[in-house]
DNA sequence: TGTTTTTATATCGTACACGATTTAATCTTA
DNA sequence: TAAGATTAAATCGTGTACGATATAAAAACA
């Protein structure tokens, strides 16, 4: 391929991969907007159900957000009534997210939604397990180079 | 599976996506920074070096992106001097985006960003191609759901 | 122990995304 | 051909992302 042939859209490794993620996170929102929350919101309580109790540091590890982007949306979360934000004893540096009743139980409601966007995906099983394994190598592979 | 375990955060499919998206983006972002632009602008740029010219509509379509979307954006890279922004004499209600020289120039040095980024990625040839070939399966499906 | 350094969040500013609505132009059709 | 329907952008409001900086607490150390 030639370097002008490298520019083009189709060709790119980063544009489809920007396109579907975005398309797979509308997928969710309709599902998502009957428990009232968003993607990002979803990603929270996902990492809260199971474990709760994390300092938002943890969260961010998880999450690859940095305060700067969970700090808010951990507020909007608590105005929600779906977690509590409280500084830690030990160290007042940190901050402890603790999932309220109603968080907790909002999992009974997600429970349908992983096998919902599966069937939307469409994907042969063998071919998903073959996506996601390339997927999570290039997501440790861009973590390292993130680091430096 | 069961429904508990599909909802732990490394089984989804949404997740590690999102993140890896963000983290290509932001493996990106020193080699945009030293163009002056963003990565969706770099995307326009794409569009534009591939054929210019085009309506608001056609690079909507192409990026995926409605006009609450592209029109600040178009109109912060007609700041910049990239485009320009031009009401269409056969129809009023259209608006035809045209690269400028220093848009059109901007290409030559971005020549040596996809090659870079491919080593960042660091994957197997193969595995690259089986990886976007599922990854273009899985857009146009999610394509075909978004449109209903 | 007082000072410097580090660390955990928070804040600020800019730029996307995107649902919902508006506006203006074109098309339909009675 | 005039009124209603459709279409292309633009606008508005909310919620992320993220670089840069601020703040306050804890750790390190002279």
């Amino acid at each position: 391929m030639s370097p002008e042939d490298h520019l083009k859209l189709e060709n790119q490794i980063c544009f489809p991969l920007y396109v579907t993620s975005r398309l797979l996170t509308r997928a969710y929102q309709p599902l998502l907007a009957e428990l009232g929350i968003t993607y990002p919101q979803y990603l929270v309580l996902l990492v809260l159900w199971e474990q709760d109790g994390l300092k938002v540091s943890a969260i961010s590890e998880k999450l690859f957000l940095n305060s700067n982007t969970l700090t808010p949306l951990l507020k909007r979360m608590e105005q929600l009534n779906l977690l509590t934000r409280v500084r830690s004893k030990e160290d007042e540096r940190q901050v402890d997210i603790t999932l309220t009743e109603k968080g907790k139980l909002m999992q009974k409601s997600a429970k349908c939604i992983p096998e919902n966007l599966l069937k939307t995906i469409k994907l042969p099983a063998e071919e998903l397990i073959q996506f996601k394994a390339t997927l999570h190598k290039l997501l440790t592979t861009l973590e390292e180079a993130d680091k430096e």
